[in-house]
DNA sequence: CGTACCTTTGACGGCTGTCAAAGGAAGTGG
DNA sequence: CCACTTCCTTTGACAGCCGTCAAAGGTACG
């Protein structure tokens, strides 16, 4: 099994190592795959929801817009997440969901989560830590988007994203994929692309990172953990004991 | 069966009538139920999770700290309410817990989590809408906080409250019950008090509503919903035809 | 090689934070 | 029942980060 193939069971195996049941039922999600373009639109804010996706290959976000045309993003999806898992108890999606860059998706209904629910205990709990480590990321996007400023969201945005990509990938900091506009920064973060530039320009300026296009150099790493002020328990792994309580196999 | 000792029940019960084994498995949780004083700690940030609670009745909150001492509120807990259910998936707790009122809570173990999932599919999916919700009041919250003047903040939250109590028990929009003081509602806002206190006192020369330290009076309802932009969408217990695929009986 | 999208820079204004201080309201202990 | 303390509310002055508007230069892609 290739990477790309394994892509949700990399991701959903992380808390602890899955049985072959586990396994079957996570890779029943990804029967169809689908080669998504740049851009596309996987369903519309309103639509009622039927189908969830999994990631094999690519990005994607879910944003929503508001009342003055202006669009807000609210996740970040990497290869191996699962686009819309906190929509499934919801009759309509709340947000937009669209790729970053092409890829490759599996579309799946969405009820097959119910089906994981009644079959997989372990599996459930796997749901369980994604979707909290999802909220996590809200929260504390929040934090930063009230207390911090701009420069600093970046940073930390920058670490984030880091993070979350060297648990699907081996990721050097210093140079690594980010195909995320400055507009688009500026429609996580909440700053408008102007100050984003800004930002980022003084970020060059003083030696600490370098956006380019597509990917990101981070010049002095030290000095961006601080700026950030970045804690990366937010993202943990660690699952409180439920293996053990679970008596499950530990890879 | 009296009103305190169902809160849990019909929280969780919203989505759909629970059958008598899934009552009894959410009395379960409430075995030891407990009075808890005004601003009591339940547990604090960094506090290995063991236990977590239910409110019988009474408000509470759970909030971080800010480096510069600043406190954040994420989220706002309301009698029914599970406390520390996105957390039950991690090693620590991110976050602190409080009471906002006195109240009655209960605390149980975070593993009897892991019993209802493995013994009630209906059950877990009430779980997963739970925590669905919670993280879409975060969205939400995000959205506003991002996009939306202080005053505006204010009024979505006032109605964002007034429509989860209104779940909970019937409660009239034009006067209800608000224990939260202008410094929290700065905590929870992200808003400076003083900051508050200048729109709150404009909204009330304006005749939209006015404050009072533990109840609210709303004066202009249409007005209210105009500035705060108010869909209640996010907050909907329509399940998404769970119900059906779950062959579950109807309330 | 034209078109759409992205980046960069400057000018200006406003919402909101910070600082400071004073006046209520509520609870506590004597 | 009164002094005292603590928390909460209110108001004024001032500054600054960041949004908006505007315009020009780059880059990619069909």
């Amino acid at each position: 099994m290739n990477r790309e193939e394994s892509s949700i069971l990399a991701n959903l195996g992380r808390y602890y190592s899955l049985g072959d049941d586990d396994r079957e039922l996570l890779l029943d999600l990804e029967q169809k795959s689908y080669a998504a373009s740049d851009k596309e639109t996987l369903w519309r804010a309103g639509a009622r929801v039927d189908k969830l996706y999994t990631i094999k290959s690519g990005w994607a976000c879910t944003f929503r817009h508001n009342f003055d045309g202006l669009r807000q993003v609210v996740d970040i999806l990497l290869p191996g997440d699962i686009i819309g898992l906190r929509d499934f108890t919801f009759k309509r999606h709340l947000s937009e969901a669209r790729m970053i860059t092409r890829g490759t998706v599996c579309a799946f209904p969405y009820h097959k989560i119910i089906d994981i629910i009644e079959t997989s205990t372990p599996l459930t709990i796997a749901l369980f830590s994604s979707i909290a480590r999802q909220e996590a990321i809200l929260t504390e996007r929040m934090l930063n988007t009230i207390h911090r400023s701009a420069r600093s969201r970046i940073a930390h945005f920058v670490l984030e994203t880091y993070t979350r990509l060297n648990k699907v990938r081996a990721t050097e900091l210093e140079n690594f994929f980010l195909p995320i506009s400055q507009q688009m920064l500026g429609e996580i973060l909440g700053i408008s692309y102007v100050h984003i530039n800004r930002s980022l320009m003084a970020m060059e300026r003083d030696n600490l990172l370098k956006k380019h296009r597509r990917h990101i150099e981070v010049i002095d790493q030290a000095k961006l953990f601080e700026e950030a002020d970045f804690d990366d328990e937010y993202l943990s792994d660690d699952l409180n004991g439920l293996r053990e309580y679970l008596k499950l196999s530990v890879s």
